[in-house]
DNA sequence: CCACTCAAGTTAAGCGCTTAACCTTCCTGC
DNA sequence: GCAGGAAGGTTAAGCGCTTAACTTGAGTGG
């Protein structure tokens, strides 16, 4: 059977409670006995069970990180710079994918403080913001990443999607293009991007070429379509294609490549995030780069200190980066 | 505060007992009991606390994952279908990145015991069998996934990476190729693919170009490396490159082309896992897919029966298929 | 020599559940 | 009319810890 502390205290003569002092080093404990308990604790190598700590209202040590996909280059960087830094807090976590499903995200959170686990990082969609709000009334801690809230206070840390949007818009224009279109998904960060995008046209006196034409995913395949249908329905062909993710943008390059165009010659595209395929596309990939690993890390102290009792909320806005590659060209 | 399940009881007027069994479904409760109970604890939204009904030998309802590293695209892929499929099961998993390290392997193993996690998924290196073994004698339920340990009897699903080896270079021989090229990794399943290659070529009566070279990583970067060192270091350039994962691939790709070589006219590279980038890369890459979906699905299913109980060993090998794209040219 | 302080432990309650054992009713059959 | 059983609960112990409150004994000052 597993060695509790019973099995401790009883090997070293003394009562359990010292044995939980001399681990949790509380209390007052003479240096000799918390030797010796110490010694019987290695040579049983007895672990404390995190489970009973955790019922007397101890940590859990445990994070929960909702994401949309995993499977997503961008949120599988992100998650293991977030395992890394959570890991130096001696905290684990538990990834959840959502696919934005409203449902996913209750369900997953639900379970999750079922578990007692110690906060949340957010970084899935949440278009409902009630589920959030329900967890910070029962002050869970709580930290969003990925998209923002400007109305709400909440510990927060992202990039400002609008002027991204606005930088990437701009530089196509910078480059000389006239005729822009955007591939966008209807979330809250795409949509933002795309303000950007339409207020950089504007105030250029560009005209956006289409209706708002949202994706139904942020894949490969989505980007693939969502440029055959914008080709399709323009009168003039665009120039140059906002791709609001990476994958997004290697779809409209992989169908562009397939029409017989040539990029970046014939069409431009900037996508977005600096994923790992960025650079493995032939032409490779500008884009507009995410701090990823600094995201983790602010996040992950955030959150840090909120369980540490920072009833506080903090807002951290992060810089974006353009990485120029080959996929732009200047007209 | 949070509702627990004394206040339930006192709400149903009923004893704490008889909530836990309407909660569980065990016992005799008359229905009406039952309803009045559920009423009760959905108007409370009481929710039980999994911590305690852990604390008293009940399931946890998580498992580790433990793998080299969640960045990699062919484990963030794996990592999301074991998700969806331990979410079948209404569990939840915490995946840990070892870099395939030893003391990272034995630290999160360590931890997640103390979490009293049920069950463990195992598709880091461990070259030191030791810490599974340890796993094992404690009767913690554990399957292996993406490596073999063909002398010990465990839970494992994989693939027959010796064979794929060989269905990789023999398929390189098919198409003309003489002088071929491998880069792998100093871990298992690279050294049983390199087993056979080594073999195909032998058994073509076809010499082994180099020494072993391993990569240091299974990254882009490494295998960008190794192919200039395979370059450097060959009197006779070799005319097709297996790579032992999609990274590696296409470091190699990457580096022939900063070489002026155009692939798969000068040299053809193959790779291995068929991961989301051997559609991006340009040429689309030709590459032994592993059953990923099925590797998770299976994983997971022999895991759950592990947990319920199931104390033998199953040893799940799944096929592999080639996957032709145009990274290979028969000359 | 006594009152007091303080160091170093111990005792015991309790965290929120599960479950074996027990206790009432009430029904059934002979 | 009553043993026997089943149905529908309740009681209480215990899972492995933490911690407030208490005990004990040694040291200190006046």
């Amino acid at each position: 059977m597993k060695v509790n502390i019973y099995d401790v205290a009883k090997a070293a003569n003394v009562s359990i409670a010292t044995v939980s002092k001399v681990i949790n080093n509380t209390g007052r404990i003479s240096d000799k006995t918390k030797k010796k308990v110490n010694d019987i604790i290695k040579e049983l190598d007895y672990k404390p069970s995190l489970i009973a700590s955790a019922l007397m209202g101890k940590n859990t040590r445990t994070i929960g990180f909702i994401l949309p996909d995993l499977a997503n280059p961008f949120f599988s960087e992100l998650a293991r710079y977030i395992e890394d830094k959570a890991n130096e807090y001696d905290y684990n976590v538990v990834i959840c994918s959502t696919d934005y499903l409203k449902e996913k995200e209750d369900m997953y959170i639900s379970l999750l403080m079922q578990k007692n686990v110690d906060g949340f990082i957010l970084a899935s969609g949440f278009e409902h913001f009630e589920t959030v709000q329900k967890l910070m009334d029962e002050e869970v801690p709580v930290v969003i990443v990925a998209r923002n809230y400007p109305e709400v206070p909440v510990n927060l840390v992202a990039i400002h999607d609008y002027e991204a949007g606005y930088q990437a818009t701009s530089f196509l224009i910078q480059q000389g293009h006239q005729r822009i279109s955007i591939i966008a998904r209807d979330i809250w960060s795409n949509r933002e991007r795309f303000r950007g995008y339409s207020d950089a046209m504007k105030d250029h006196q560009l005209p956006i070429p289409l209706e708002i034409y949202y994706a139904k995913e942020s894949t490969i395949q989505a980007g693939h379509d969502s440029l055959q249908q914008i080709m399709q329905e323009s009168k003039i062909a665009p120039t140059a294609i906002f791709a609001c993710n990476d994958m997004m943008a290697v779809g409209a390059i992989k169908a562009s490549q397939k029409m017989g165009l040539v990029v970046p010659d014939d069409i431009s595209v900037i996508g977005f995030d600096d994923t790992l395929i960025a650079q493995i596309i032939n032409p490779a990939l500008t884009t507009i780069a995410q701090p990823k690993k600094k995201i983790a890390n602010e996040a992950v102290n955030l959150l840090m200190s909120a369980i540490d009792g920072d009833t506080q909320n903090h807002t951290i806005i992060l810089k974006t980066e353009l990485i120029e590659r080959d996929s732009v060209k200047k007209i």
